[in-house]
DNA sequence: CGTTGAATAT
DNA sequence: GATATTCAAC
């Protein structure tokens, strides 16, 4: 069987709601079953005609995409040229993060400390990423929409949109997450093991055993101070 | 040129 | 094992 490509955007964000939002941005907003459908001219075509409107171009999901992400890009651009510290804007602060798992979600909220600070601009070495699990779910997420045939190093760290994170992380997770996934298409129908790990059971697991100071429950990139 | 991806190093 | 770095290939 051979590789194709779907032009499959499995959006479910305009009527799902298990992704990550920013709800204050939609606080009040109608809601998208409330909205003309992108497909559906603002215009009827009758009355276009009428007044020699010219017709619309069609807009697709993955144009309104495009475009959110070259938004998006810009917006993290000028904030992270403006001041080397974050300002607010990577995404879900505070009052969201709702795990499928639901109330297992072990997890404490103990903050990282350790020593743990801001890296000055004078040491070149960046400490080493650690993908916490709200890290690697918003890489899935993303990857997911994507499609694996989209889904390049690139790509993905701009839809993330996570302050500090870089190709060479992404890059870096992404062959990993290949060759999960490729293990888990050779043992699709096969379960002669009965531990089935979805990739997030992993890590749960390991937040689990790791119980020591790691919790970071924020979206941004969690550091381990390695100071050389 | 910049980006990707597999191998290799820490 | 997880993440970083390197480097041939695109």
């Amino acid at each position: 069987m051979g590789e194709e490509a779907p032009e499959e955007y499995d959006l479910d964000m305009l009527g799902g709601g298990e992704h990550e939002r920013v709800m204050e941005w939609e606080a009040g907003l109608p809601g998208g079953d409330e909205l003309t459908p992108l497909s559906q001219p603002l215009v009827p075509a009758g009355l276009a005609a009428a007044f020699r409107i010219p017709p619309e171009p069609g807009r697709t999901l993955l144009d309104v995409h495009r475009a959110s992400a070259a938004t998006v890009f810009r917006l993290r651009r000028a904030s992270s040229s403006s001041s080397s510290s974050f300002p607010a804007f990577a995404a879900s602060k505070g009052a969201d993060e709702a795990e499928s798992g639901g109330a297992g979600g072990g997890g404490g909220g103990a903050a990282s400390e350790g020593g743990n600070g801001n890296n000055n601009s004078s040491s070149s070495k960046r400490a080493r990423l650690v993908w916490t699990p709200q890290l690697h779910k918003r890489f899935v997420d993303v990857v997911a929409h994507l499609g694996m045939k989209n889904a390049v190093p690139k790509t993905i760290m701009q839809l993330m949109n996570v302050e500090g994170l870089t190709r060479e992380n992404v890059a870096s997770h992404l062959q990993k997450y290949r060759l999960y996934v490729k293990r888990m298409q050779g043992l699709s129908n096969e379960g002669p093991s009965p531990s089935d790990h979805t990739h997030l059971d992993v890590y749960k697991r390991q937040m689990h055993h790791h119980h020591h100071a790691y919790a970071a429950v924020s979206s941004y990139p969690h550091y381990h101070y390695a100071d050389k």
